[in-house]
This record gives structure tokens, C-alpha cells and sequence, in this order.
DNA sequence: GTCTATAAACGGATAGAC
DNA sequence: GTCTATCCGTTTATAGAC
């Protein structure tokens, strides 16, 4: 799919044919991790796919696990304030309430943006993070991360003032799962039998199409009995 | 399907302090699959919380591997016509399509009935299912699933004639991934901060609160442009 | 049938040559 | 700085005693 040599990293390496090991181990390993997971993944696999000894690995970063720290930090880093376009919205907004429609296409738009960024594996970045929401026990998300999600939720409740606040963050737990499974890119349609949709391998349409999916879930009313 | 000898083991069913080893093994088994994942766990790790030797698990299981595909048929063989229930809903129905409602909250209830069924840690199954969308490389999932998967496709098809089918399809997609990611019971809400949702040990009433927002969803208008 | 003991391979991490 | 060779604990699986 990709090609090997990645020629235009940083303003470095003239003679190498190849770009640097600690960025190649960084591409590898992130690829790996988000294909199998954490703990199926050895570092001698990631030494393997990244063309360099295993010990290199070691050398650049110190452990396994601080090699999947440092990715997600990279991968989240890379636009560690993507809450600006929030920020943007609401000044022009004045003093009234963004509408959910607004705020949901600003969260899915930002992941898009995101997943374009600077990693070699744009499109593998969506299921790293999508994994990171299922993958037990690693809590490696930094606090910034937190700190964007809850400002969703300010907004979000402001937008939606006829639903209790709780039922609100519900709804914002269903909302955020979802986009993280469509970003884990799990091919669940499988089990639909032969009927995938339009654009299976297009995680970013179908990222798309989830907007008036969430809108019409999160301004449903709040029961339907 | 356990079809053979499960309570005449040697006809000593009645009298150990404890169940059969086997079933032990299967109860431990399917937590530590569930809470740590496949490669995480170790034959160890299990052998040690069933309280018995690791050749046992090698014994009554081949390989970890067939450990895992066996809890996997048993848990989703003990109610594999699940769909009786969507079936009976649409002969009462006559030949009226039934509504996204009807449809959404049979789906959600077989889940419900089927984690209080007769497996140990019903709790546990929930978690255990929605791994199995998200657990890269394990195809473990029967035929029959794929079939009732289908039957719900067509039932919300009719139900949702004025959306492209193609478009039913893709909300289906969403539909049992935002249900598998509340299965997988996740802690996504750390993200929040500490706005916890009422009941976040509680993954029954949240499977519940879905329902408006999955109708809603659903039902949403296909462009929100 | 059940378990102890061990095999054979693999895991992450490191010492030390270059 | 980079890599080879190795350490040492853990893994799955099995052989063979009871």
C-alpha cells in the first residue's frame, strides 16, 4: 500500500536511503499495535517491520510500554488543541448556544483533520485511537485529552437544555463510543453477510455519515415510551 | 451445545465441594478473556483462578486457542435463535412492517435476556461479545450470528423505507457498534473528568438508555445540510 | 483420568563489542 | 550511537508418573 521510503522527513539524512530508525520504528509500531493489539504485538515483530535490531528499539525509547506511550502521545500531541475550533465557534456564536448539529460536526471534523496530520499512517491513526478506548488497562491518554472532552460536554449541555444533565452525558458516552468504533475500523459488517456498505474502506465517508446518525440519537427525546 | 456427558462425568456430579473443573475453567476462562484479552491472559493466569493445574486446561480444552473458540460457541450457542423473538414480533404484525422501535428494542432485550442466562458471569458476557467485534484476527463468531444479523437488516429495511438501503445499512453498522461498545463496557467516561453517568457500574440500564438514542438515530433524516 | 515436571520456544531487556 | 549476542523470566504444550 504505502511505499517504503518516506524522503521528505525533517530537513535531514541526505545520504540514507531510508528515513530515520526511530521514525520507522514509530510507523511500525503504530501500525502494528493498532492492527493486533498491545500485547500480540512483540517488539520483534516491530524490529522486523521496521528494519532495524531489535535493540534499537530499547536504545530510542526505553521499553515496550514507553514506545506505545510515546506513539499515542505523538498520534494526540499532534493536535493537542483541536478544542480551538470549538473555542472559534462559540465566540462568533456570541452568547448563544451552539446547536448540536454544530458541535458534533466540529468533533467529527477535528478527528478528520487529525487523521490527516503529520504521521506517515493517517488512516491507521483513526483505529489507534478508536483502540484506545477498548484496549484494558493501558491508561496512557493525556490529561489535555480530558480536558477537550469536557468542554464537548459543557457545550453539549448547553445545547440540549431540555434533556437532564446526566441523560446528556449518556448520550455523549453512546457518541464518543461510536466515533471511536467507526475510527477502530472493525469490520463488523461482516457479520451482515455480503451487504458491506457503499465505502467499506473508507473509514473517513463513513465518519461523515455518522453526523445525522448522532445528531437525530442525541436530540431524540428522552424516552419513547 | 454440550451434548455430551456434562453432568455424568464419571457419576460423581453430586458431592465436590466445587463445580467441575471443566466449568471452572470455562467461568475463569471467559472473565480473563473478557477483563485482559486474549494474548494478555495466560493458560496460567487462568488455571490459577480456576483453581486447578494448567495441564487440566490442555486436557479438557486442546489449546488456548480451542479454549477460547468453546467459550465463544458456548455462550452465543446458549440462545442461538434469539431471533424467535423478531420472528414473533412480525407474525403479530401481520404484514406491516414493524417500527424502528419495536425493532431496536428486541434487538437490545435478546441481549439483555441473553446475558442473564445460565453462564456464570452474565455480567461478564456483555464485555465478552463486544470484544469479539473489536479482538483483531479471531473469527470465532457461528454462521447462525451472521443469519440473525440479517433478519434484523431486512426487518429495519422495510422499516425505514424512505432511507436508501444502503444508508439502513450503514446506521445498522452504527446501531450494533454503539450496542457492542456499551457491551464492551468500556470506561470511556474517564475521558469525562469525574461527570461519571448515574450508573456506570451499571451496564443494563445504560444498554436501556440507548434505545432513544439509537431510535433517534435511526430514524433521522438522511442529509442534515 | 489427573497432575507434576519438563520441554521448547518466545517474551522483553541488556551488556558489551564496534 | 549502533548492533550482536545473551540473559532470564514467561509462554504454551506435553511426557510420563500416579
Amino acid at each position: 500500500m504505502q511505499s517504503d521510503d518516506d524522503i521528505e522527513k525533517g530537513g535531514r539524512s541526505a545520504g540514507r536511503p531510508r528515513g530515520d530508525a526511530k521514525e520507522r520504528i514509530f510507523d511500525a509500531a503504530e501500525k502494528l499495535f493498532t492492527e493486533q493489539g498491545y500485547a500480540a504485538t512483540s517488539m520483534r515483530m516491530i524490529a522486523q517491520a521496521a528494519s532495524v535490531p531489535l535493540a534499537s528499539i530499547n536504545y530510542h525509547f526505553k521499553s515496550k510500554r514507553d514506545l506505545m506511550e510515546a506513539i499515542y502521545r505523538r498520534v494526540l500531541g499532534a493536535d493537542g488543541r483541536r478544542s480551538d475550533y470549538l473555542d472559534k465557534l462559540e465566540r462568533e456564536a456570541g452568547g448563544t448556544p451552539l446547536t448540536v448539529l454544530q458541535i458534533v460536526q466540529t468533533f467529527i471534523e477535528s478527528i478528520l483533520r487529525l487523521s490527516r496530520k503529520d504521521t506517515v499512517s493517517g488512516a491507521v491513526f483513526k483505529q489507534l485511537i478508536g483502540r484506545a478506548y477498548f484496549e484494558p488497562g493501558d491508561d496512557c491518554i493525556p490529561a489535555e485529552y480530558v480536558q477537550i472532552m469536557d468542554r464537548y460536554r459543557v457545550a453539549l449541555q448547553r445545547a440540549l437544555p431540555e434533556l437532564p444533565e446526566d441523560e446528556v452525558v449518556r448520550r455523549m458516552y453512546f457518541f464518543v463510543g461510536i466515533v471511536a468504533y467507526v475510527m477502530a475500523g472493525r469490520d463488523v459488517m461482516q457479520l451482515l453477510g455480503h451487504c458491506a456498505p457503499a465505502s467499506p474502506k473508507d473509514p473517513e465517508s463513513l465518519l461523515r455519515s455518522l453526523l445525522p446518525f448522532i445528531v437525530g440519537g442525541m436530540q431524540a427525546p428522552a424516552s419513547v415510551a
